[in-house]
DNA sequence: CTATTTGTAACTTTAACTGTTACAATAGCT
DNA sequence: AGCTATTGTAACAGTTAAAGTTACAAATAG
């Protein structure tokens, strides 16, 4: 069950890689403070969106950009290059074949499971990455103009 | 971490309950046995299952019963008793508040996984339990029917 | 050719789920 | 009443996958 914030970070990574474009070096240490994790966490997934063709990286070399147009960029393409066909629900591979629940349990939920799978995904498919860039950038509008107030 | 296959286990039960009753004692050592793991796994979550008012159990009696029809239990149902509201996708809750991007993620990425989530859930509340176990009956005849047909 | 950075491997740490042991509480039977 | 089988739970041990760390080779840019 549950995907790992592997999927949420790297969404993190494209929307920062897209923001701070010529504002700041995009070294793995800056992304890193970002998301307050490791340079090397970081490395990891952009070396796995890199080989997505999400983004294009250079060895040895800061500043890796985005391969596509963020409006052509879905969470569900992210979500495969990081985790594949991984399901959201886990089925228990391990149950008694000879009795009729347990023999025949794991296919059944593997219908039931992959339609709802699929629902979810087709969500994903249909949010780009600048769906997410607006969205942060109206919240963060929103924030600025609030500690405006508070100031005067 | 590790993936959780409870509610797959608590279908499990639920179908078992429903298919096996009468013919033999649903104690929590048989209906273990189809799982493939132990009595006290099986009794932990029938009583969150009995909470949850899905079953009804009797301490210190086997043979517990569904509390509603199999047409009345809903996926989603089992889904609330055992995970409540757990979510599919993990925000990650610690990024850095000073930056645009670390500031607005979660909040955001919230919003769009809410939607798939609830696309998800959705398909999980249009399946019943009497779905899952008309579907196992009809693979189980499948089973069969190829099986006679090996002998001959 | 030096400083910076990526890419990756190997390892440790952490968190969550699964399994185990143990035992009190309950029910049903004789 | 006493015996047996069973549930319900707590406490703990084992297992697994993710996240973080250390280390270093390889590449780039000045």
């Amino acid at each position: 069950m549950k995907i790992s914030t592997r999927f949420s970070d790297s969404i993190h990574i494209l929307a920062f890689i897209d923001i701070y474009q010529g504002i700041i070096p995009l070294t793995s240490n800056n992304i890193a403070s970002s998301i307050e994790t490791s340079p090397v966490v970081v490395r990891r997934l952009m070396s796995t969106l890199n080989k997505a063709g999400l983004i294009n990286t250079t060895h040895g070399t800061a500043d890796p950009e985005l391969a596509k147009a963020t409006k052509d960029i879905s969470l569900y393409d992210v979500f495969l290059a990081i985790e594949g066909d991984a399901p959201l629900f886990a089925i228990d591979e391990r149950t008694n074949p000879q009795c009729i629940v347990g023999g025949n349990i794991q296919e059944t939920l593997n219908e039931y499971y992959h339609q709802a799978e699929t629902a979810a995904k087709a969500k994903l498919a249909a949010t780009s990455l600048q769906d997410i860039i607006d969205t942060i950038r109206v919240k963060q509008a929103r924030k600025e103009a609030l500690q405006r107030k508070k100031q005067s």
